[in-house]
This record gives structure tokens, sequence and C-alpha cells, in this order.
DNA sequence: TATAATATGACAAAGAAGGTCTTATTACTC
DNA sequence: GAGTAATAAGACCTTCTTTGTCATATTATA
């Protein structure tokens, strides 16, 4: 699995914060409970995502977290890069110089090329599309729930 | 890191065999030395490659391995999957229709298209390219020691 | 029979991942 | 100032995977 369970769980939170909150300030125990998250494990993640940047928590009563920027300049890659994500498709990537082969590696440009298009891809994903996507789903749900009656 | 380090080890071993061997056959404690892989270990991860079909073992006098396949019809995708490779993004395209979310799920389709890109680059790599591609650059090397003379 | 090779299974050490528990800290409201 | 609602942070624990090692068996050749 390339994805981590918490690099999942970072990414499902920062799309309910951002899909229901819309701007506002979610509680990060009802994020749990809506996205079936341990909640203790989840307020982890929060803190991460928080020191990263990417949230701004308040603490005390009406307290709670919401996207420190706009949706749109926050893109799955870096949510998982906070998360300690996948990053590297192989050590010689994630600590250039010391693999003594580097040179003379035929598969090396190979890794770099996979690595490339992973991060551009995942890059790419804001966080207003996903969002965007999440209501566009969730109408088309209840759009069917409606004809079926 | 996406590649275990068996992974990577599978992958130069097999592109050591294929380089050095070049059809015949090959000894697993000299491609361990080559590739400074732990002899024992390497044993290992030879011994799955040859359950997958992807090399051929003889024992005995004489013995050792060779690729069951020709170099052109061996792919990276091929070599890591078998160790156990990347394979699958998240949980959900590992387990699909476990995740209760699937279909309401606005990154499913993102997970789907990184891990299907990524699978492209790996399968469209053959140990051949990469066989033909080491031994250019162990001529450039010696190209340049010569002209360094 | 000796030797050179792989096959196999048990085991061990280390690290990471996932998760819990407890205690602080902060801020709002009454 | 007291009570309460929220996050912050650190220690801890358990389980699983990875990376190996060791000992022994098997096979084929000379």
């Amino acid at each position: 699995m390339i994805l981590s369970r918490s690099a999942a769980y970072g990414v499902r939170a920062m799309i309910d914060i951002a899909t229901v909150a819309d701007g506002g300030v979610a509680i990060t125990r009802e994020v749990a409970e809506r996205q079936d998250i341990p909640q203790v494990f989840l307020t982890k993640i929060i803190q991460r995502l928080a020191q990263a940047g990417l949230l701004e928590a308040h603490r005390g009563a009406h307290g709670g977290i919401r996207l420190a920027r706009p949706a749109g300049e926050i893109t799955l890659r870096q949510i998982i890069e906070v998360m300690g994500g996948p990053l590297f498709m192989n050590y010689c990537l994630f600590r250039p110089g010391e693999c003594p082969r580097e040179k003379d590696c035929p598969v090396h440009d190979v890794w770099l090329e996979a690595q490339e298009k992973l991060l551009e891809t995942l890059g790419n994903c804001t966080l207003a599309y996903l969002a965007e996507r999440s209501k566009e789903l969730c109408s088309k749900q209840t759009n069917s729930a409606n004809q079926s009656k």
C-alpha cells in the first residue's frame, strides 16, 4: 500500500472540512464521527496538518479547525507529504549520493520518472476540486433517492 | 519509500543476470557479490522470482539461475509485483467493496488514476531495455576512463 | 562419494504503523 | 474566578512487516 492509513485519514479529514465547514470551523470529534476515524488518532493527524500550515486550530469553547488557506491552494500532494506519504520511489531518490551505483544505475532514471509522474498527478489535484466533486456525488445520490420514490 | 528493499534488490539482481549472464546461467553468490546484496537474503528473493516464473533455477554442480523468458518480455512491473511491490495506491483499490464510501468518494478516481499511471510506467520498462542501458553506461564509463589517461 | 549449487523452514532483531491514555493548555461564558 | 469546551503534547503499547540469519535438506554433476 503506497498510502499509509494516516495519509488516507488525513486526506479524508481535509475533504470533510473543506466540504462540510466550507470556509468555516469544524470540530475534530464531528469529523471523526462522519469519517469513521478513531477520534484520538485523528487529533494527532490534525496536529500534524496544523503544524504544517494546512489547518488552523483554535482552542477553547467555540474553537475548532479550519483550512489555513483557500481550498484551491491545497493539493493532495501537500497533504500526503505532510502525513509522511509516498514521496520517494526508492532509497536512492530519498538520499541522493548514498547509493554508490547512482551514476551507472540503469533504473535510476525510471524510478525518477515514475516518482515525478506520481507527484504531478497528486500535485494537480486540489482540495477545491475534491470538495466540489464531493458535493456533486452527494447531490446525485439524493437525486436518485428522490427518483426512486 | 514505495519500493521495499527486497523489490529493489530483486530488480537489481534481475538486471545483473540479464546483463552479465546474457542468456546464460548466473550464480547467486556472484550476483550477491556484484550487487552488494546479503547472499542468503538474495537466495530468498531469487526463490520468489523463480516461483513466479521469472527465473529458472538449477541445483547441483554447474547449476545456477537464468531468465525464464526473453529479457524483452520481463518488465519492472512484473518484478516489483512478484516482490510484493507497490501495486496499490490505497486500501480501497486493494480490496474493492470493503470501503463503505467507495461510491461517494471524491478521491477514489484520483487514486486509481495515479496507480494506473505508475503501473504503466513500470510496465513499459523491460529488462532488455535496462540491460542495454546498463551496457551503455558501462562503456561510457570505460571510455571516459580511457580519455582521462 | 564428494562437491557445488539451490530449497526450505524456523527464528530473531529492529522498526514502523496504528492506536490509547493521561495530562496540559487555551479560550470562552456565566 | 469557576466551569466547560475545545485542541496540544507526550508517553506508551501492541501488532505487523521487513530484513535478515542459521541450520538443514535436496538435487545434480563429476
